[in-house]
DNA sequence: AAAAAAC
C-alpha cells in the first residue's frame, strides 16, 4: 500500500512462528495478552507444519503456581531461548544466551529464577538474586514480569534504580528480597552506604551485556560480580558475542550452557523507510506534516539532543497533537509515566533522546520518526527497530538537512543501501549539495567530503524529476494519502549539475527479497510490553 | 557532536 522497500524477516530459514508464546504482544498497546491463540496475529494460518511437536510449558518442570500465572497470561509454548534456558538453569547450570530482541529471553530467566527461589524466604538486606539492567526503563520491565508470573508466589523484590527515594529502596532490602532488580549505578551507591549485602545472592544475571558495553557499565559489572559469593549461578544474555562480550562471558560464567537464538521475532518483520531533506528551519513544519497521517496511529519521535526533544514536544502540544517528551534528564516519575501513558495510548507521540532507542519494548508502533538523523549509524538501526514487529509493516521516516549527509552516508553504508528519498505533499525537498548554502553565517561548504564513496550509488540524486522522489520502482506501490507522489519540483541550477552515478540508471533497490545487512543485526531491548490489566505492577511492592 | 547511569 505504500513505496515498499521492506525488509522481510521471512527469508530467514527459522522464521517459524511460535505461536502462544512469551514474547512482546506485539500487539497494539494494552491489548490484553490474556488469549494470544485467538488473535489472528500470533495464530497464521499458512503455518508449515512443523517437524517436531512444539514444546509445552506444562513440559519444563516448572511448580503449579508458576505454571498457573503462564497459563492466564495465555501462554502454552515456549519459545526456543525458553526452551532451551529454563532446564538448564533449572538444573543450576551457567547459562550463556545470545538472544536478541523479541526471543522472550526475560521469561527464559524469570520463570527458572522464580522457581529456583520458591522454597525459601529472603533475609534482611541480603537478597537471594540480583538482576542487573543498563536502563532503569528496562529494570522496570524485569519487574513487571515477576509480578506478571510470580503472582502465585509470596517473593519479593526490589527494583534498585537511580532517581528515586534512597530511603524507601533501603527500607524494602531491609524487610529482604528475594529478587533484586538493578542499575549498576544505584547498587554500588547503595552497597557502598551499607544498605545491602550480596554475600548471600547466589543468582545473577547480568543482561543486556553488550549495551552494558557500550554504555560503559563494565567496570561497574566487574566490581558488582566482585562482591558476590563465587559459589553462585549467573546467567549471562547477550545480543551479540563480540570479543569483548566473550572475555566477560569467561570471566564471569563457570562452565555455561551457550544458547543462541538467531531470530528475534515468529513472524515477518517489515521496514518501510524513508528520508525526507529539508531545510533546518522547515523540520519541524515537515514533521507535523508526516504526523497529521491517518497511517500514524502512534509514533516515537528521536532527537539527538535532549533540550531538541523538549523544543519540539512543546511545539507539538502547542499545534494541538497529543505528545510526551522522555529523556534522562527529566525525573524519574516523569519518565515512567509517560512510557506509561504511551504504552496505554493515552499520548498519540512520544518525543525522546536515544534513551529508548534500545531496550523499551512497544508494542505495536506504527511509526518511528527520526526528526535527527543519529551521530552513530547503529543507532539508526535501533531507533527503527521500535516498530515493524510481528507481520505488520512499520514505518520509519527521517528527516534531515543538507548538512547532515556525512551522517546519511553513513548509515546507508552500515545498512548496504540507500535510504529512498519520501515524497511528502507540498513539500519541496532539497539536495545534499545544497548544504553548500550559506546558512546563518557559519554556513560553509563541505563539498569535497564525498570524495570518499568512490562512486558507489550511496544516494539519490535529484538530476530528473522523477528521482526527486526515488522510491524502489518494482517495489512501488500507492502511497498513503498524506504521502502523494511530490509535485513537480523546480530544478535548482546545482541539482542539474549534480551527476551523481544514481541518475545513470542504477536502481535504487529497496529492501526487496533481500534481508538487508541491518536486519540481521542484533536488536536489543528486553521483551516485555505488559498488558493493559498489568498496570499498578510497576512500582516497588511485593509479589501477590 | 549526544545520551545513558549515582548524588
Amino acid at each position: 500500500m505504500s513505496p515498499k522497500t521492506n525488509a522481510s524477516a521471512s527469508a530467514e530459514p527459522d522464521a517459524a512462528a511460535h505461536p502462544v508464546s512469551i514474547v512482546p504482544p506485539d500487539t497494539d498497546a494494552g491489548s490484553p495478552v490474556g488469549a494470544p491463540s485467538a488473535s489472528g496475529a500470533v495464530d497464521l494460518p499458512a503455518e508449515p507444519a512443523e517437524a517436531a511437536p512444539q514444546p509445552l510449558f506444562s513440559d519444563l518442570g516448572l511448580s503449579e503456581p508458576i505454571q498457573r500465572a503462564i497459563d492466564e497470561a495465555g501462554y502454552r509454548h515456549p519459545t526456543p531461548i525458553q526452551a532451551q534456558a529454563i532446564p538448564y538453569v533449572l538444573m543450576s547450570r551457567d547459562v550463556l544466551g545470545v538472544a536478541q530482541t523479541g526471543t522472550g529471553k526475560t521469561a527464559g530467566f524469570t520463570l527458572p529464577m522464580l522457581e529456583i527461589l520458591s522454597g525459601s524466604r529472603a533475609r534482611a538486606r541480603m537478597p537471594r538474586s540480583l538482576i542487573l539492567e543498563p536502563t532503569r526503563e528496562l529494570a522496570l520491565q524485569v519487574a513487571e514480569n515477576f509480578v506478571k508470573y510470580g503472582k502465585y508466589l509470596k517473593l519479593n523484590h526490589a527494583l534498585l534504580i537511580g532517581g528515586e527515594s534512597m530511603a524507601e529502596q533501603k527500607d524494602v532490602l531491609n524487610r529482604g528480597v528475594d529478587v533484586l532488580i538493578a542499575t549498576p549505578g544505584r547498587l554500588i551507591d547503595l552497597f557502598e552506604r551499607g544498605g545491602l549485602l550480596l554475600t548471600q545472592t547466589r543468582l545473577l544475571v547480568i543482561d543486556e551485556a553488550d549495551r552494558m558495553l557500550d554504555m560503559g557499565f563494565i567496570p561497574d559489572i566487574e566490581k558488582i560480580v566482585g562482591l558476590l559469593s563465587p559459589q553462585r549461578q549467573t546467567l549471562f544474555f547477550s545480543a551479540t558475542m563480540a570479543p569483548e562480550i566473550r572475555r566477560l562471558a569467561d570471566m564471569f560464567l563457570q562452565n555455561p550452557q551457550e544458547i543462541t537464538v538467531s531470530r528475534p521475532s515468529s513472524v515477518a518483520t517489515t521496514i518501510e523507510a524513508g528520508l525526507v531533506v529539508v531545510d533546518e528551519d522547515d523540520k519541524r513544519r515537515v514533521l507535523r506534516q508526516m504526523l497529521r497521517d491517518d497511517a500514524v496511529q502512534n509514533a516515537i519521535v528521536f532527537c539527538n539532543r535532549k533540550r531538541d526533544v523538549d523544543v519540539l514536544c512543546k511545539s507539538l502540544v502547542k499545534h494541538g497533537f497529543s505528545a510526551g517528551a522522555l529523556h534522562g534528564d527529566l525525573p524519574q516519575s516523569v519518565r515512567f509515566s509517560t512510557l506509561e501513558r504511551f504504552k496505554a495510548g493515552d499520548l498519540k507521540i512520544l518525543v525522546c533522546s536515544d534513551v529508548a532507542a534500545r531496550g523499551i519494548d512497544i508494542g505495536g508502533l506504527s511509526h518511528v520518526f527520526n526528526f535527527d538523523l543519529p551521530f552513530h549509524p547503529e543507532d539508526y538501526v535501533h531507533r527503527i527497530g521500535r516498530t515493524g514487529r510481528a507481520g505488520r509493516t512499520g514505518h520509519a521516516y527521517s528527516l534531515a538537512s543538507p548538512h547532515d549527509r556525512g551522517l546519511a552516508e553513513a548509515i546507508e553504508a552500515l545498512i548496504g543501501h540507500p535510504i529512498p528519498r519520501l515524497a511528502v505533499e507540498g513539500v519541496t525537498q532539497l539536495d545534499w549539495s545544497e548544504e553548500d548554502r550559506p546558512r546563518g553565517g557559519k554556513g560553509r561548504g563541505r563539498g569535497q567530503k564525498t570524495e570518499h564513496r568512490g562512486g558507489k550509488p550511496a544516494r539519490p540524486s535529484a538530476a530528473t524529476p522523477v528521482e526527486a522522489t526515488p522510491v524502489p520502482e518494482a517495489a512501488a506501490a500507492p502511497p498513503p494519502s498524506a504521502r502523494k507522489p511530490a509535485p513537480p519540483r523546480h530544478h535548482r541550477e546545482r541539482e542539474l549539475e549534480d551527476t551523481s552515478t544514481q541518475a545513470n540508471g542504477t536502481p535504487i533497490t529497496g529492501f526487496g527479497a533481500d534481508v538487508p545487512a541491518f536486519m540481521l543485526l542484533p536488536r536489543r531491548h528486553v521483551a516485555i510490553a505488559p498488558s493493559a490489566d498489568d498496570e499498578s505492577t510497576h512500582t516497588v511492592d511485593e509479589l501477590a
